[in-house]
DNA sequence: ATATTTTACTAACAAGCGTTAGTTTTGCAG
DNA sequence: CTGCAAAACTAACGCTTGTTAGTAAAATAT
C-alpha cells in the first residue's frame, strides 16, 4: 500500500469539511456550489470527488459531528455529582459556549440540518429529540426537588436552548457588548427566570 | 379599461405568495423552485410572471410584510399608557403570537431574508436593527425605573427574540404541550428572568 | 529508482434552474 | 356579439448545478 488514511489525507478532507462549514454558513447549504468551495480552495470542483463522496456528505459531517460533541457532553453533565439546578446550569454555559467558540458549524446544523438525505435526516432527528428529552429530564429534577418553579420542561429546554441560539444576532454585531457580559446577562435571565 | 387591479388579481397573487410561503418553509428558498410552486398551483411556471416580476419578489413580500407588520405593532405598544415592564411582556406576548398564528411567515423571514438582493437586503437590515433598538429601549426604560434587574437591554431582547423563535421546535411536534401553556411557561420564565 | 497510489486536472454529461417570447384561451365591458 | 385585456399555455433560451470518465502529475513505499 501506498499511503493509509493518515495524517494528510484527513486534514485535507478536514479541511474541505472546514471551509464548507464557513460558505454554508455564509450562503446556506443550496446556495452554495460545489464550484464555489473548489474555488476557496483552490482546486478544480471535480477534485473534490477524491476525498468526499458528494455534496451531501459535507452536510452529514458538519451535523453528525455536532451531535456526536452534544451527545458527548450530556453524559458528562449526567455523570457529574452536581445538584440539578447546576446540571442545568452546566448545560446553558454549555451551550452558549458552542455558540461562541463553535459558531459557524452550529449555525449551519441549527439551520441546513432539513437537507439531510433520507435514511440520516431521521437518524438526526431522532438524536434531536433523544438529546431534549435528557435535557428535560434533568429540568423536571429540579423541578420535583422543588429548586425551581413549577414549568412544563418541555417548554423550559425549548426556551433555553432557542435563547441561546440567538447568540447568532450577536456574532453578526458584537460591538455593543462584550461575550462575556452576553454570557452572564443570558444565565441570569434564564437561571433566575427558572427558580422560584 | 378591461380589469382593474382589484379582486381576483390580487387575490391570486396572494395565493401564489401564499402557496410560496408554505414552501419555503418546508425546504427553503433556494431549493424550492419556481416549477415546483407551479405545479402546487395547478399552473406552468411561466405564468406565474403574469402576476409577479420573479421569484425575488415573493421572498421581498413576505419579508417586508413581516417587517411591517413589526414596526406597527411597536408603534401602539409604545403609543399604549402602560408601565415599561408591561410593554415589555405585551411584546414578548405579541412575538409570542406571531409565531403560533403566522408561524410560516415568520419562519421564513426569519431564516431566508440574507437571500434578499442588495438594495433591499441592506433596507431589511435596517429596520430590524431600528426595530431592536426601540425594543431595548423600552428594556433600559424598565432597567432605569428598577421595575426589572440590571441586565444589558441588548442582551435581553436578544435572549427575549430568539427565546421565542424556539416555538418553531415545538410546531413540528405539539402534542406534549399546549399553545397556551407553552406561551405561560414562557412568558413566566422571560419576565421572571428580567424581575428582580 | 521503480512501482504504486493518491490527488489533481480537463472535458463533458444530464438535469435543473429562473426567465423570456410568442401564442392561445378565458372572461369581463361596451 | 364584439373587442380587449388578463392569464393561461408551449417552447425554448442561456446558465448553473452536482457529478462522472479518463488522464496527467505528485507523492510515497519498497
Amino acid at each position: 500500500m501506498a499511503k493509509a488514511v493518515t495524517e494528510k489525507t484527513i486534514s485535507r478532507k478536514k479541511q474541505i469539511v472546514s471551509v464548507a462549514t464557513r460558505l454554508f454558513h455564509e450562503k446556506g447549504y443550496h446556495a452554495t456550489s460545489m464550484r464555489h468551495l473548489a474555488e476557496q480552495l483552490g482546486m478544480e470542483a471535480a477534485s473534490l470527488y477524491n476525498h468526499i463522496s458528494g455534496k451531501d456528505e459535507l452536510l452529514q459531517q458538519i451535523c453528525f459531528d455536532m451531535a456526536t460533541h452534544y451527545n458527548a457532553h450530556m453524559e458528562q453533565v449526567e455523570n457529574a455529582s452536581s445538584t440539578a439546578i447546576e446540571r442545568v446550569e452546566k448545560l446553558v454555559r454549555f451551550h452558549i459556549g458552542m455558540m461562541l467558540s463553535h459558531f459557524e458549524e452550529v449555525y449551519v446544523t441549527n439551520r441546513d440540518w432539513k437537507h439531510l438525505k433520507e435514511p440520516l435526516l431521521a437518524n438526526f432527528l431522532q438524536q434531536r429529540k433523544a438529546y431534549e428529552k435528557r435535557f428535560a429530564t434533568l429540568v423536571e429534577k429540579a423541578v420535583l426537588s422543588r429548586e425551581i418553579q413549577a414549568v412544563h420542561p418541555h417548554a423550559a429546554v425549548l426556551t433555553i436552548l432557542s435563547a441561546v441560539r440567538g447568540i447568532e444576532f450577536w456574532q453578526r454585531n458584537p460591538r455593543n457588548i462584550s461575550a462575556e457580559q452576553l454570557e452572564e446577562d443570558m444565565v441570569k435571565i434564564l437561571l433566575n427566570g427558572l427558580r422560584k
